[in-house]
DNA sequence: TCTGGGGTCCTAGGACCC
DNA sequence: TCTGGGGTCCTAGGACCC
């Protein structure tokens, strides 16, 4: 039996927010930017896109579009918290409901007609409530599969409700641009160029074997895409795979060069992960460390270590051995440190007195952070937090990726 | 006053073991 | 006097998503 699938996408959710937040922004051009200095935009309303204000562009260039632009710091809690909200009204119709980021979701509506009706009016009662409920709106997509439900949703932006039919699908993908689907990006576009496959319509048409040949597994799911074919569930967040790495990052406000600085903000990184790891109860046994020097161009170097660790020093000492092997070729523009290769930490005792006191000392000052804000440290003196407070997209309202921001704990854990 | 941050997945090569 | 091959783990880099 065929599948019928909702794709929800709020529209320039963090401008949105911010709008309705403060109703002297509403009817304004606003730009949501990350911090202060080496920025980019986030989301624009879309009295900033009629300028060509875009997402991922420097404020330099947005103001140059858009002189009378108005800039707001990201406020993630105040996003967090309004997409917990969207989440749970996304629950009444169906519990098939799949986060994909912070402003979308999946839903699968496949046993609720019964209850609610048929798919468009499930769609209405959606927007609706959300905008009821939070003044905001949103895009939503209705399709056999989350591939073309979430092409649905884009065709009409704000305020959109699209069905696409099955019927519909073949004449809809003849001339769609292979960039418009979901995980075909610039270099993919270029690559199937190549071959002289501009359009889904190209795509489904190619031999599969050929684009096997050349792109591997990705080549079967590319054919398949190609005939808007996609038997991937909708995947509730209970049921979601365990997240496999936690990693933060920060661009310095200016480049460094010196050691010291740099494993200066080294810890701070280490920290972090440190902290959301043990939060999460999880462990790690691969550290990562990413530089991206001045000129953009980055290296990344890892190493495995012989047990899992939740512990910030431990990771900070790895990321400073990976720092010191390394000959850096020139000044450093940001640095991100990622444990990986996770396993849930499992409760065993200590094997060693001093792991047990690191481990007692590292919640205590989990427990403090969490109440005042973060800067308690390994004792070295740190300047303010550089690291930019943005939500990042892969935010989940539950789990390990629920970045930053979440409500302190209870702090019962231990 | 160029170009954010947190993720996932894939590839390719090498070490090592049986 | 032969020189296979599968499996697993590790590392580095890159594409892609929002």
């Amino acid at each position: 039996m065929s599948r019928i699938i909702l794709h929800v996408d709020m529209n320039c959710f963090f401008a949105a927010v911010e709008q309705q937040a403060d109703p002297r922004l509403r009817g304004q051009p606003v730009a949501v930017i990350g911090s202060a200095k080496r920025t980019v935009i986030l989301t624009a309303s879309y009295e900033a896109r009629a300028f060509g204000v875009k997402t991922g562009m420097t404020v330099h260039e947005a103001r140059n579009r858009c002189p009378q632009l108005i800039l707001v710091f990201a406020d993630n809690r105040k996003y967090t918290r309004t997409s917990s909200g969207i989440i749970e009204i996304l629950k009444e119709f169906t519990p098939q409901v799949e986060v994909f980021s912070i402003d979308e979701a999946f839903l699968d509506i496949t046993g609720s007609l019964k209850l609610f009706g048929p798919p468009e009016q499930i769609a209405r009662l959606i927007k609706e409530r959300i905008r009821e409920d939070y003044g905001l709106l949103c895009s939503i997509g209705i399709a056999s599969n989350k591939l073309l439900a979430k092409l649905a949703s884009e065709m009409v932006k704000p305020d959109g409700l699209t069905v696409l039919q099955p019927s519909d699908v073949p004449d809809v993908l003849e001339a769609l641009p292979v960039r418009d689907l979901c995980g075909i990006g610039k270099k993919m576009e270029e690559q199937l160029r190549s071959f002289g496959i501009k359009t889904c319509g190209d795509l489904g048409r190619f031999p599969v074997r050929i684009l096997r040949d050349r792109f591997g597994v990705t080549g079967d799911h590319l054919h398949r895409m190609g005939l808007g074919l996609d038997d991937s569930p909708v995947v509730p967040v209970e049921e979601a795979d365990d997240v496999k790495s936690v990693s933060h990052s920060m661009t310095l406000e200016t480049d460094i060069e010196k050691d010291a600085e740099i494993r200066k903000r080294l810890l701070q990184l280490s920290e972090r992960v440190g902290r959301r790891a043990r939060r999460h109860e999880v462990r790690g046994k691969t550290v990562t460390l990413w530089i991206r020097y001045r000129d953009f161009s980055s290296i990344t170097r890892q190493l495995t270590r012989q047990q899992h660790t939740d512990d910030s020093s431990e990771i900070f000492s790895s990321a400073c051995s990976l720092l010191q092997a390394e000959t850096l070729m020139q000044p450093v523009r940001a640095l991100g440190v990622r444990l990986s290769n996770l396993c849930r930490r499992a409760d065993q005792l200590p094997l060693f007195e001093d792991e047990g006191k690191r481990a007692l000392i590292g919640r205590a000052m989990d427990r403090v952070n969490d109440k005042f804000g973060s800067g308690v440290t390994f004792g070295s003196v740190l300047g303010e937090e550089r690291g930019s407070k943005v939500i990042s997209p892969s935010w989940r309202p539950e789990g390990a990726r629920n970045v930053e921001f979440e409500e302190p704990d209870d702090g019962k854990r231990d």
